[in-house]
DNA sequence: CTGGGAGCTGGAGCGCGCTCCAGGTCAACA
DNA sequence: TGTTGACCTGGAGCGCGCTCCAGCTCCCAG
């Protein structure tokens, strides 16, 4: 396929996609006789998976080193690339567990703004006196609005 | 607390803090009798929850339009507030299965990276010639190398 | 054989989110 | 009273990750 299908196919626009080459994400693609990129179903897929590593909050840097590896051959690249992926792993699985507790947290949020909405508890829109009392260093200074 | 304390403790540094209160994220402290800023627990738990939003994904513009209305008094802005959290929940919560999804894949590249260490399985290093016989558009194409 | 659309290259430009700097004030401590 | 270090302001600079552009070639339909 050309770059233009590939484009709508992974959702990328036509320049990143010669962008990440440039910058050696993705493999140079065969050319036909007119120069133009042709491009097979493994783009696509590598395309996908990087995505997902995007996605995930794997850096540019991080995915600039795993495409590297994974045109090199030998048992060496396999192994970095799979510590690599181990370590990502376990930052995903820590990611899953902040957003789990986020998700807890903002329903409780959510909840409480309804009941203030119905009236039920109050607007506590400022923080009352409590900036001005304070506590800790602040007590060691003169204040003033 | 001053500008440097509440950096050590949000983990954010100095520059940045002044910075969210340029844009308006973080609401203009007292200052001291020289002029300094001083801080009260309400801006460090601010901070931590603009933290929570940011680290899922939640955008600039979008902590910037809460940040605003936080500081609005009426219902009105509760209400936005509540719909804000209630939206931004739903794309955690989708999140959180892609990051569920990601996890497993992940795994078993992991494994099968395992399994090519071991010489268990052959390392597939090209994709083999199936670029080069292609299939759909390319065939239409005279290719060369 | 002509017109239009897709692709090509090299390079400039851009918005975000900080980050750094110069040049100064101020307060605490010795 | 002098030194030190945290803090102040305004503004420039920066790295990332694209995005856009000019000016060109090429292919295919009509």
């Amino acid at each position: 396929m050309m770059i233009g299908e590939l484009a709508r196919h992974s959702g990328l626009s036509v320049d990143t996609l010669r962008y990440y080459e440039k910058i050696g994400l993705v493999p140079p693609p065969l050319r036909d006789t007119g120069g133009r990129r042709v491009y097979d179903a493994a783009a696509l897929r590598w395309l996908g998976f990087l995505e997902r590593l995007k996605a995930t909050g794997l850096g540019m840097r991080e995915r600039l080193r795993y495409a590297e590896l994974r045109v090199r051959p030998g048992v060496a690249s396999v192994r970095e690339r799979r510590e690599m992926l181990e370590q990502h792993r376990d930052k995903v699985a820590a990611d899953l567990q902040r957003l789990t507790d986020t998700l807890a947290l903002l329903d409780d949020k959510v909840a409480l703004y309804r009941r203030i909405e119905s009236g039920e508890v109050a607007d506590p829109v400022a923080p009352m006196a409590e900036a001005a009392i304070g506590g800790g260093a602040a007590r060691r200074r003169k204040e003033v609005a």
